[in-house]
DNA sequence: CAAGCCGTGGCAACCGGTGGCCACCGGGTC
DNA sequence: GACCCGGTGGCCACCGGTTGCCACGGCTTG
């Protein structure tokens, strides 16, 4: 590529190997290729014969037109970023599917990048990203406050999982969710309860410990957390023996990822589920319902909330000022399994 | 947009708005931008000292090459495309990551598309993705032989799991993996063996399918083969009485999710696992330790998978001819849990 | 001392669309 | 009959890089 000399241009002609542009197509209609672009583009500023003139030629040619040189000078890429932390954790999985619908429905390519839970490798995606897409979803992301906003002043974006004032977001109403896992427990005899904590930058974890915490004086609950976990099996595992020593009869994990691994842990040391101790997570991941005993569990709307973030995103593009400034809460439903069951009474007799 | 009128030819001189491009360095540099375009993509064809100058003058203004305007005269997009069946399937997740992890190595931004196991689907997507990708990596396509060729033909492509004359592939090594389990179950004294199998569409089920039967002889087993099953849980719960029809002591399932499946099913219907049946799955997906019994299965190399799908592609890309025509063949390992046990005697004694 | 070569920088065409501006045309209006 | 107006199509500058070709200057070489 390069020599752009007369014979290049000469050879163009026929040349076999290149799809067919606007000027091959204004060629075989006749027709200026201006009036092809706005044929194409600008449906009714062209007379309907010539439209379909053109119409015809170009399907016969086989053209379609070249997203890049379209984007170049519009800056409409119709492509969007999606960022999330972690691509392996199938708390995505639905987020991902519901926002690639909603993106592909309003016929927008969607650009999904893992950033492994890595704020650098988080920054490194949008650097990357940015200049290709006109819109970007953060999915759980562990930037600042402060460098979200910096995003969001470069391109419109929406924020899932997390409030940050002055950008649109959506959120699982965890407020709701946690209390109703903490209700649950209350009704099933359990008057101490611990919460697995996750990572201290996670904008959920907050959320969940502190409705927690302002709900258990009502429900004679007493709560304890642990410190903050990784949001994985593993993390979840390991926290099994700072569990116990609580000595509660119930636990609210961060996710469902700690609260599956906290089940193995607990099966390790011997001890039952739900017979002993009672486990409630968030999310109702896959696996949550097949894992043993199968998960009780705050399920979160998780397609819906992609499928919502990239619409709320779509809207802003059109309008200059962002969606509303208060983030759109998804509803939570507790999904009641075998993981749960009436407190153990401390005497030692068994309610069941 | 749109009016180039000299006004906002002027206007540019103090846009604070856009970002600066080569002109915009070139002036701060006092050189030309063609010199600027050289310094960052061709070193060595610019003086050092120049150099040095248009490296500080772009540091400063915080010039970012724009990606789309290098993309549309040379066809560098840096972008390559995975499309996946269905991203809710854990069995893409590390593939994903693998794939990632490999393309950001190299410079490039993944686009994943999600098709559905739908092939219109993957149709609309290869159709709206290829103009924008330097090549695509394609997982587990339902796309006949003849469509990949024809999208081979216009991008360079990889296949992932599937094995398509002339196109360059990266499978697991099935066949071995697949011996594997039944050696395993030949060895735990099991001699009826059925296949619970996948989608007719499965390059993977095929391939499977005929080890097992292949190896059968040799083992002393005999094997037999459901109906074609949805790959899902539901697919593998939905086959429980078909598998228990066939009298068999253990099954193999076409992979994980099917395996799972069964097991809920079987555990449903009072069979025990693996006290009364054996259950072997493939792939080893998120899950398959966790679930009730955990999975004995022939685990798949997921993340190598995407990774060296990736690298094949970058390297194909360089040459003009595509990299090898023989597939590369990745080892499973047979990864043995609780879900396999010695087979129970027919006569009603049990071995254990 | 002329010829040749190499290192280096600038010129300008080009990628493939987009859209402001203007010209042209036919018909309606006063 | 002059004027105006809306519909329609063409011209051309422009998006932001890339790169073939050429010019210029200094140095080597015969």
């Amino acid at each position: 590529m390069g020599s752009y000399g007369p014979e290049v241009a000469r050879a163009r002609g026929r040349d076999e190997r290149r799809s067919p542009t606007i000027y091959d197509v204004a060629e075989a209609a006749g027709v200026a290729a201006s009036t092809v672009s706005r044929a194409f583009s600008r449906p009714g500023r062209v007379n309907v014969d010539t439209a379909a003139r053109i119409h015809a030629a170009a399907a016969e040619l086989g053209y379609r037109a070249n997203p890049l040189a379209r984007a170049l000078p519009t800056g409409r890429t119709s492509m969007l970023a999606l960022v999330v932390s972690d691509v392996t954790n199938p708390f995505f999985f639905q987020i991902i599917r519901g926002a690639e619908g909603a993106a592909t429905e309003a016929d927008r390519t969607l650009l999904v990048a893992d950033v492994h839970e890595s704020v650098a490798a988080e920054r490194l995606a949008l650097d990357r990203a940015l200049p290709l897409v006109e819109g970007v979803v953060l999915g759980t992301s562990r930037l600042s406050d402060a460098a979200i906003r910096v995003v969001a002043r470069e391109r419109p974006t929406v924020v899932v999982n997390r409030v940050v004032a002055g950008v649109p977001s959506v959120v699982t109403d965890n407020a709701r969710g946690a209390r109703a896992a903490l209700e649950h427990l209350a009704a099933l005899g359990h008057r101490s309860v611990v919460y697995a904590a996750g990572p201290e930058a996670s904008w959920a974890d907050g959320m969940r410990w502190r409705t927690l915490l302002e709900a258990a004086p009502d429900l004679g609950v007493r709560v304890h957390r642990t410190d903050p976990l990784a949001p994985t099996l593993a993390g979840g595992e390991g926290a099994t023996t700072a569990v116990l020593g609580t000595r509660a009869t119930a636990v609210v994990a961060y996710n469902d990822l700690v609260a599956i691994g906290l089940l193995r842990g607990l099966a390790a040391a011997g001890v039952g589920v739900p017979r002993d101790v009672s486990v409630v997570g968030f999310d109702n991941i896959f696996g949550a319902d097949f894992c043993t005993p199968a998960l009780t569990t705050v399920a979160a709307p998780l397609s819906a909330l992609g499928q919502h973030a990239v619409r709320t995103l779509l809207e802003g593009l059109g309008t200059r000022t962002p969606a509303g400034v208060r983030p759109a809460l998804l509803p939570a439903q507790l999904v009641v399994r075998g993981s749960t069951a009436p407190a153990r009474v401390t005497a030692g007799l068994r309610r069941r």
